[in-house]
DNA sequence: ATGGCAATAGAGTATTGA
């Protein structure tokens, strides 16, 4: 069973890649993040003719949510019961007996900032929804743009970034209560190359420059890691004409 | 230190992203 992430900063103007991407990599659960589009607009006749049945809640402008799945999704939830959020960044489904959790966590855009806050919380908030549906479903994936970059390896230059948004030591921290529940990053279970990143800036020829950070993640309860035979990021699509500036990330996981 | 690029809303430019 392949299982990937992808953030594709507006699925409006991403469908052609989407499609084209799926076309080559037909994997069976696809997880994306900011579609930027209310479910009235969600392009379903296209995705459900590409060979996937999919669960989407989405907004106007911002954020927004959906997975993609060849099989049945089943129990699908929208946001965190656990905290009141007009923004979509979460929604959850059952599929082929796994618990699959497709995430967008808020950017933060400073640390100390009101939307730093926001992330914080998000996060607080988040941790402790996972640890009650990971006592529910053993078999548990939460793939999704994470907005942090774990450690300093995953960051293109750590000097210039310092201790600010995105590698800041509170996220980081954050992100290990999430790891100390036994979720563990698909990537980092395997040998990989150095510099692989998932995001690159658009501008300053970021992505010709490798300029980039690893913050799309595949996180993984501990039967699923042991299940998991390969993650790679797949720097493809970025380099496609009109890119998201993120890749995708996709994990392999053996059949039981 | 700032802005650089892209998408959106909406009609010139502001907001957000990472």
């Amino acid at each position: 069973m392949k299982i990937a992430t992808w953030n594709v900063n507006s699925l409006k103007v991403r469908l052609p890649h989407l499609l084209q991407w799926l076309s080559a990599n037909p994997v069976d659960v696809l997880c994306l993040q900011e579609t930027k589009l209310t479910d009235d607009k969600f392009p379903l006749a296209e995705i459900n003719a590409a060979g996937y049945e999919v669960a989407f809640s989405g907004q106007k402008t911002y954020n927004g949510v959906a997975i993609l799945s060849r099989l049945p999704l089943t129990d699908i939830q929208k946001n965190n019961p656990l905290y009141e959020d007009p923004q979509q960044r979460i929604i959850a489904a059952t599929i082929g007996g796994i618990r699959f959790i497709c995430a967008y966590v808020p950017n933060g855009q400073a640390v100390g900032s009101d939307k730093f806050a926001y992330k914080m919380a998000w996060l607080a908030a988040l941790h402790d929804w996972l640890a009650a549906e990971m006592a529910e479903h053993p078999q548990l994936a939460i793939l999704g743009d994470y907005n942090i970059a774990p450690e300093d390896r995953d960051v293109h230059d750590p000097v210039e970034w310092g201790e600010g948004i995105h590698v800041s030591p509170a996220e980081r921290a954050a992100l290990g209560t999430l790891t100390a529940l036994g979720l563990r990053d698909a990537f980092r279970l395997f040998e990989q190359p150095e510099k692989s990143y998932s995001w690159w800036d658009y501008r300053m020829m970021g992505f010709r420059r490798n300029r980039g950070l690893r913050i799309d993640h595949i996180l993984l309860s501990p039967v699923l890691a042991a299940r998991c035979e390969a993650c790679v990021i797949d720097r493809d699509p970025r380099t496609w004409e009109q890119p998201s500036d993120h890749t995708p990330v996709v994990a392999t996981l053996r059949e039981m």
